[in-house]
DNA sequence: TGATCACAAGACAGATATGTATGGACACAT
DNA sequence: ATGTGTCCATACATATCTGTCTTGTGATCA
């Protein structure tokens, strides 16, 4: 038996997620994505990376040529997600209230949205403002959608942009305070929000419809308790 | 003629700003807070600071004792600042429009609120508990006093905390987003913004006296144009 | 079974950080 | 004029991070 074997049987033997035998290029994005949220970008060293990934630097020269390729690398990955996410919920077909539920849906899962990379971006762009570019240009991008579904749903423009950026910056806000509350009681505003924003009541039907597709969807909380319909 | 007079007496004939012959504790203070909102709290290292203030990181350890005792004092200085100012404005003599005007004058004010510093110190916190529980404990006393506001002015309990929120929350989001609108921009939504917020109108006469506020302040927008009464 | 590819280890040089220890320059009071 | 205290420079030891280069290991395919 190699040592290598040795390593992985007493690894899966205690339990662990038995780690790739090799690292892939996606290992050391993700591992850097991680870092790049729960501790900001000037955490993202290499040797952290290699520490946690359990290898030692040289493998990270042979996916990447350096520091500056893995941050593009990130870069791009945020672009492509979070933008994506809220431009697909305000374009979805159906009515203003399919819409803005898909958006709210948006705010809760992290799987839609990730607030955490979109603020660890935010903060990455400090000082650096070709990123503030980047992101201001995403931002407008998400605005632009917003305003559209108000306008196309009977709102005058000046109406459907104050509504759009009441909407977004409102959800912006709550996520920079970095806000923790059970999911039940955000669950409890929902309706207060949807009738602010819109004008209109939420209809019983498209609230019970919606915390169905929250209890599909519990995994995404881990063990917090999902109200009842 | 000593050598540090000679220098003096060059730097003040080139127009600068002659520095001081000796530094104190408050000016490596300033530069670390300064680096902290254009740069984040990685970039405040001690070597930079010194480079910045052009002395040797000598004169920094007869200030601090160490790098930890600069950051303590740093935050301090935002505990003491932005969180102030904002219970300030909420809890000033007056009507319900006096307050929320106070309150509007702090959004723009970076004097009063400064948005920069605010949410450079919540990313210093990111990975940080400790930290984040100051801030949320901050977070919270800003809230109380915005809901106290609305409150007071026969709000019910409810009603002033989602007024709060909203009021707060889009305040927070449009710094998050690090929009930048002229002040004439901003200036023309007043109105607008202090509807929604309160349910009134917003009188002329009180219009006018904030405008002539910003007026008098004109010197803390530089060179921007100040619309005219 | 041996060559090759994919990936990783390890050593090296250089940049930048931290904190300590010590001595120098200047101001001010005696 | 001479200390004394304040503020800063310099040198030293140590740590962390970066990128390059060379070598090693295991899987795969001929």
């Amino acid at each position: 038996m190699t040592n290598r074997e040795l390593i992985e049987r007493v690894s899966a033997a205690a339990g662990e997620n038995r780690a790739e035998p090799r690292l892939t290029r996606a290992d050391w994005l993700d591992k850097a994505l991680h870092v790049l949220i729960e501790n900001g970008i000037d955490a993202v060293r290499i040797t952290r990376l290699a520490d946690l990934l359990g290898v030692t630097r040289g493998s990270f020269y042979w996916h990447f040529a350096d520091r500056g390729e893995l941050l593009s690398a990130m870069l791009r990955v945020w672009e492509q997600s979070n933008t994506a996410s809220v431009i697909c919920a305000a374009t979805s077909p159906g009515t203003l209230e399919d819409r803005v539920l898909a958006l709210f849906m948006c705010w809760i899962d992290p799987e839609l949205f990730d607030p955490r990379l979109d603020f660890a971006v935010r903060d990455w762009a400090r000082g650096d403002a070709e990123l503030q570019g980047i992101i201001s240009a995403s931002d407008q991008q998400r605005m632009d959608a917003l305003v559209a579904m108000f306008a196309a749903h009977g709102f005058p423009e000046r109406q459907a942009l104050i509504r759009a950026r009441n909407f977004y910056y409102t959800q912006m806000g709550y996520y920079a305070l970095n806000t923790r509350e059970p999911l039940s009681t955000r669950l409890s505003y929902l309706s207060t929000y949807f009738e602010t924003y819109t004008d209109e009541k939420l209809s019983a039907e498209a609230e019970l419809a919606f915390r169905r597709r929250i209890i599909a969807r519990k995994h995404l909380w881990g063990d917090e308790p999902i109200p009842p319909c």
